[in-house]
DNA sequence: GCAATGTGCTTGCGTTCGCAAGTAATATGT
DNA sequence: ACATATTACTTGCGAACGCAAGCACATTGC
């Protein structure tokens, strides 16, 4: 979903990890077998030649619009259905709250 | 700290691998080392010869006791002078809920 | 122009974990 | 009583992850 809502559906591979909160080698072997099944590509940034995009292909939009389904379908089960707008203001609220006033960076 | 309070400092351990929320075999990967430094012991069960429990040494309830010192003074520094009961009451609350209502068995 | 520094990425290594299978002991049903 | 099922534990295996080192390229400062 990150790489979807990209610009031109990709984000480099430090960019992604970033969004993804995991480090760069999990991107990397993370994207490796997405590539091999074809719902990724690898594109190379003409001005940065150190630049390892990770592009979603066509296939790939088609998988994250079904995956979405059931995602749509699981998290309104849980949260549109049993949970007011005012209960996830507060819950939100207080894990931010949470994260930021316990020690370490969980940024 | 389970082992701790549990009477005779000790408990089996597929009942530590619950009050951990791990698994049966990461609780023996556990165990292993920290027998090899001897802050616990194993002990079995005469009536039961299956069970295999944990036992905190007299090593053990001392490195409990250091760790307490830092768990604490760490637990006190975000909860105890960052939240109000009230805080603590409302975002116990709400994960609590949270857990009920998602899918899958999170017990 | 070029050395020094910084950035993006990959890979080897070690850690942690759960699952599934295997073993041993106990509980249950007939 | 004894076969079957259940329970407790261990271990092989594979998955996932981060760190540190290494490489290639880019940027900065002189």
């Amino acid at each position: 979903m990150h790489l979807e809502q990209a610009p031109l559906h990709r984000l480099s591979r430090v960019e992604l990890a970033k969004r993804m909160h995991v480090s760069a080698s999990t991107v990397t072997r993370m994207a490796a077998p997405l590539e091999k099944i074809g719902v990724v590509s690898r594109q190379t940034d003409e001005r940065d030649a150190r630049l390892a995009f990770v592009v979603l292909t066509e296939s790939g939009l088609e998988k994250v619009d079904e995956a979405r389904v059931t995602f749509t379908k699981q998290a309104g089960y849980v949260f549109r259905d049993r949970w007011t707008e005012e209960d996830l203001k507060q819950l939100s609220g207080l894990l931010h709250r949470l994260i930021a006033d316990a020690p370490g960076n969980l940024t």
